[in-house]
DNA sequence: AAGGTGACCGGCC
DNA sequence: TGGCCGGCCACCT
């Protein structure tokens, strides 16, 4: 029961295991919302601040790093992910199809 | 109140 | 083969 878009979002970007991912698209169909990939990733700009959304495990649907320059430093969000296992190259997830992880839909 | 924007996605040229 | 454009929805000024 999310009072805005935004915390349905979060709710989402929560549940991902760690050492896995996921992409903003996939984040929006769960919310049922598949055209508002765009929306997650600004629910995901405001998510600065909230230590438990894990923004890091969120990429685009290539598993490009795209958002990576919003993480402090250069290469902050691929530290975070090779920390949990996930091998990081050139803004790049190796494997991204192997670590994807698809989120419940709950519409 | 209206317009602009965005860490995207998918299709078209 | 790669680059460009539009759409889509909700938040921000």
């Amino acid at each position: 029961m999310e009072e805005n878009f935004f915390e349905r979002v979060y709710a989402v970007a929560r549940q991902i295991p760690e050492g896995k991912v996921t992409s903003y698209g996939a984040i929006a169909k769960a919310l049922g919302t598949a055209r508002s990939a765009r929306m997650v990733g600004w629910a995901m700009n405001a998510c600065h601040g909230r230590e438990d959304i894990p923004a890091h495990r969120v990429v685009n649907r290539i598993g490009v790093l795209s958002g990576k320059h919003h993480f402090e430093g250069t290469n902050l969000m691929q530290q975070l992910l090779e920390n949990e296992g996930i091998e990081v190259i050139d803004n790049q997830i190796v494997d991204f199809e192997k670590h994807f992880w698809q989120p419940e839909i709950s519409q």
